[in-house]
DNA sequence: CTGCTAGTTAAAGTTAACTTCAACTCAAGG
DNA sequence: CCTTGAGTTGAAGTTAACTTTAACTAGCAG
């Protein structure tokens, strides 16, 4: 069982050791201590290290992943099938997040392209047709969660 | 010539009053004064917001919207062919970043999906084989402008 | 004129995700 | 034993994109 240490896991991962220790910090690797109080890590750490920047890639906050990593086990060496459960749930938020970008780039090249990019008239700024429906009331900017 | 306050462009915007504040201070978006120093917006400022916020969705930071901007002319209201350019520009970085996730996602479902997820000879995390060619270096997750 | 809502400013606060710094300690080679 | 490179800590700094706050002014209805 050899264990790695920060530099290690720096050159292996290409991650910044400032980067693992906040990490650590942020509960989202774990790390034992030699005598003298240096990390050592153990080497499927590594995996958990690979599976953070690849969600960040896809857009999930640090928060989301630690909740994500919390389903592995504590007391064992995640298996595939435990590395394939959480997968499962990035694999949807990539789907949601390139669905939506294509509609929004189709709607681009339509809407913006033509020109047309008016507040009253286009789909891609007032999706749901809010103004028809709604009359009078603010006209919102592409997706809900705009605060006021 | 009917001009907007600053109220009616966060009703019709859906942005808040603050952040067209923060916009005009950085230069993305203008406003004349009236006698008694408020805001003015013509109608056109409201398709720069409407740009804005779309560009944001795509993943693209205010320095690169306000770089896009400047190619607007400054002494008239911008024509649909003013507005075609500059989407040209957006719809090759959603292009772009839309085949990203799709290789991600493509590559986490034959991936991790298998639970193969290994700094050493998945593809996803070592993309161009680099373990392989490079013989010994640190191997680097993901695309390249991880630091150290 | 009184009130009230809408608008103004500069400066400070916020959040995420890290990095940098200063001041040390550990580990290993010669 | 000495030196050097790797590791440790808490605290402070960084960046983007805003929001919040405090103290004040404008514009308009009655």
């Amino acid at each position: 069982m050899e264990l790695l240490t920060i530099g290690d896991m720096a050159a292996r991962s290409g991650v910044a050791q400032s980067a693992l220790r906040y990490y650590e910090r942020e509960g989202l690797i774990r790390a034992t201590r030699t005598g003298g109080n240096q990390r050592r890590y153990e080497r499927h750490e590594l995996r958990r290290v690979a599976f953070i920047r690849i969600a960040q890639q896809v857009g999930v906050s640090l928060d989301e992943i630690r909740e994500a990593l919390a389903a592995l086990p504590e007391n064992r060496t995640p298996t595939k099938a435990d590395w394939a459960r959480l997968s499962a749930r990035w694999r949807h938020t990539l789907d949601e997040r390139i669905t939506m970008l294509e509609r929004l780039r189709d709607q681009l090249t339509g809407c913006i392209g033509c020109g047309c990019l008016s507040l009253q008239r286009c789909r891609l700024i007032n999706p749901e047709d809010r103004l028809a429906r709604l009359g009078e009331g603010p006209q919102l900017i592409l997706n809900p969660p705009l605060r006021q």
